[in-house]
DNA sequence: AAATATGCCAAACATATGTTTTAATTTATA
DNA sequence: TATAAATTAAAACATATGTTTGGCATATTT
C-alpha cells in the first residue's frame, strides 16, 4: 500500500475517533496520536478540528452526492409516477454501497453523519446544503408527487425523520434486547438495508389519522 | 417557589446542559457555574458527572415507567388483538405528556435521552432497563400479536428503530429546508406527536419487500 | 448548651487540551 | 548543486477541566 500523507493520515484517523467518540469527545491530540503524527499537524494543514471535520466531509459528500443523483436521474427517467421506495433508495443506498465498497472507513464516515446529526448539526448542514440540496429537493418534489395526499408541511418533516432514522440505523444497527444492546453485523448486510427501506417506505406513505 | 436544594439545581442545570452540548460538552464546571453552586458539589452529592447522569434518570423514568404500565394495560385489558397505534403510544405520549405538564425541564430531559442514546448508551441502558425493561418486553409482545406476519427478528430491530425515531424526533422537532435547520414549536404541539406516531406506525407494519 | 453531623465554599493541585513558536528536515525548483 | 518552499517535529504557553483538601457555617442531636 502507497504510504499515506499526513493529510490522509489525520482525516483517517478523525472519522474513526470521532464516529466512535463524537466532535467533543475528540480531542486534536488523540487523533494525531492515533494517526501518529505530531500535534502541529492539525493547525498546519486544516486549522483546527472544525477544519478535519470540513475536509472529512468534502472527501465523501462530493461521491455521494453524483450516485444519489443518478439515481434520482433513474426514478424520474421513467415517465411515470416515481414509487417511495425508489424515493427512499435515493437516500439510503448510496451511504450502504459506500458501506460495501470501502470497509471500515465508510462505515466510520456513517456513523460520524449519524453523530454530527445531533452533535453539530451547523456543519453538517453547512457541507449538506453546499452538495446536497438539489437532491433533497428533487427527492422531495419525487414525494409529493407519489403521496398527494399527504400535506406538503407533513411530508417535508418524514423526509428529515426519515433522514435521521436512516443515519441512525447504518450507523448503529444495534437492537435493544433483554440482554443488552445486540450488534448486529457490520459492515451492514443487505437484508437490514433492504429492512430499514420497508421501515422507511412504511413510515413515508402512512395514512394521516384524524384523532 | 420554594428554595431549590444544591441537588436539585444541579441536576436542572445539567439536564438542561447535556440536552444542548452532550455528556462529553458539558463540563463540571458549566454545570456548577449555571446552578450558581459551588465545583465540589458535584463530586459531594454525586460523586462524579455520570453520578449525576443516574440520579436524573432515576428522577424521571420512575414516573415515565408507570405511566407507560398504565397505558400497556389499557392496550391489553379489552381482550381483543392489540392495535399497532396504540403500542406505539405507549412509547409516545408518556414522553409527550411529560414535556407538556413540565415544560423546559421535560423538554430538556428528552432531549438529553435523545444525545445520550448515540453518545452513551451505556448509561441510558443501565438506567433503561432497570425502569423499563418489563414494558419493554409487553410492547414486544403486543407487537407480535398484532403483526403475525412480520418474523420477530425484524420486529425486534423494527421497535429500536421506532424508538430511536420518536426519541430524536421529540427532541429535535426540526426540518430541514432551503433556508436551513426550521424549529417548529417547542414544546411539541399536539399534531405533530399525532404525526410522529403515524409515521412510526406505518414503519412498524409496513410489509416485507422480497427483493 | 454542647457535641455532632451535614452541607457548603474557596483554594490548590495535577492533568488534559488547544494553540503557537521556533528550528530541523524533507521536498521541490532554479 | 544551491536555494527556496513546504512539511514535520519538539517544546513552550495559556487555559480548561477533574478532583481533593481543609476550614467554615448551618442544622441536628444529645
Amino acid at each position: 500500500m502507497v504510504r499515506k500523507s499526513t493529510k490522509a493520515k489525520i482525516m483517517d484517523a478523525a472519522e474513526k475517533l470521532f464516529a466512535e467518540k463524537g466532535f467533543d469527545g475528540t480531542s486534536i491530540r488523540a487523533i494525531c496520536s492515533t494517526a501518529r503524527v505530531n500535534v502541529a499537524a492539525v493547525h498546519y494543514h486544516f486549522n483546527g478540528k472544525e477544519g478535519v471535520v470540513e475536509a472529512i466531509f468534502e472527501r465523501r459528500m462530493v461521491g455521494l452526492a453524483t450516485r444519489r443523483k443518478e439515481l434520482l436521474d433513474d426514478v424520474f427517467a421513467k415517465n411515470e409516477l416515481p414509487d417511495v421506495r425508489s424515493l427512499i433508495d435515493t437516500l439510503v443506498l448510496p451511504l450502504a454501497e459506500l458501506i460495501d465498497s470501502t470497509g471500515a472507513s465508510g462505515q466510520a464516515y456513517v456513523g460520524m453523519l449519524a453523530r454530527f446529526f445531533h452533535e453539530r448539526p451547523d456543519l453538517l448542514w453547512t457541507a449538506f446544503t453546499k452538495h446536497n440540496n438539489e437532491n433533497r429537493i428533487r427527492q422531495y418534489e419525487g414525494m409529493k408527487k407519489a403521496l398527494p395526499d399527504i400535506p406538503e408541511e407533513v411530508l417535508g418533516r418524514r423526509q428529515t425523520l426519515a433522514t435521521a432514522a436512516a443515519l441512525h440505523w447504518l450507523a448503529n444497527p444495534v437492537r435493544f434486547t433483554e440482554e443488552g444492546p445486540q450488534e448486529t453485523q457490520s459492515p451492514v448486510a443487505k437484508e437490514l438495508v433492504s429492512e430499514l427501506i420497508d421501515f422507511l417506505s412504511g413510515g413515508l406513505s402512512a395514512p394521516i389519522s384524524n384523532t
